[in-house]
DNA sequence: AATGATATTGATAATCATTATCATTTTGTG
DNA sequence: CACAAAATGATAATGATTATCAATATCATT
């Protein structure tokens, strides 16, 4: 499951911001590297668990993909532009390990967005 | 398109504040009430926009809906069983506040769920 | 109450991202 | 080479969400 990886990381580079698995697809076409939806699939979730791609979600509910340059983080959203900043957020981690142990829960994973308005709007 | 939204609402409020548009349409069944798919969808996306409820995503893209309550707290949900444990979060309120200013944001909103497996599962 | 204009509902079908299948190809290893 | 295991990709299946649209409820006006 590792072959076409790299090509997939490549591409995601190469499209600058987020992208989505579909639009990874259509562009390894278009660039002559001819791969499966599922193939692109596979190496976007593995490259996600890997925490080498960030993964965050749409209004839709689609999935957006971009090459995560350090760990782990969250994002900061303007809900009127759309403008993205990454937040570090060691402090949360801490935080949702503890409350989980406390709780007796493991594999916890969380989710952490922020919204508001950028200066511009 | 309100007649129905109460009701909605209500069964929201009684699932304790956390389910899926789905979820929502089975219970209303099962209380007697029983009504579209489509109308559920509907009442919850006002709602959603009048922010009377907040909206999240599970790690599969489901939508999540609970009441955009007063005492504003956040969840720990089990990913198996759906057990679901209230947490308090206010550290959490600073850490984002102090992030927006940060980047000059305003009107701060913030979306933060915890999952994993409880001690059962 | 009766009429008609308008909004709401809900059964059903359509959409679309994501997953699962599975036969085929590739890779690695003796 | 031959064989096993992994990877690929075309295709079908899944499942949440949205669109359609006829039937129904709402409501002001006469």
């Amino acid at each position: 499951m590792s072959k076409s990886l790299p090509a997939v990381i490549t591409t995601l580079e190469r499209a600058g911001g987020f992208a989505s698995a579909q639009e990874v697809f259509q562009l390894m076409r278009k660039q002559g590297k001819p791969t499966g939806l599922a193939t692109v699939y596979r190496a976007l979730q593995k490259a996600a668990t890997e925490n080498t791609v960030d993964v965050i979600r749409k209004d839709d509910g689609e999935a957006l993909y971009r090459l995560c340059a350090t760990g782990h983080h969250h994002h900061l959203v303007c809900t009127s532009c759309g403008k993205t900043v990454e937040v570090e957020g060691s402090a949360v981690e801490k935080w949702a390990n503890t409350v989980a142990k406390n709780n007796g829960f493991k594999k916890v994973s969380h989710v952490v967005e922020l919204f508001g308005l950028c200066q511009k709007c």
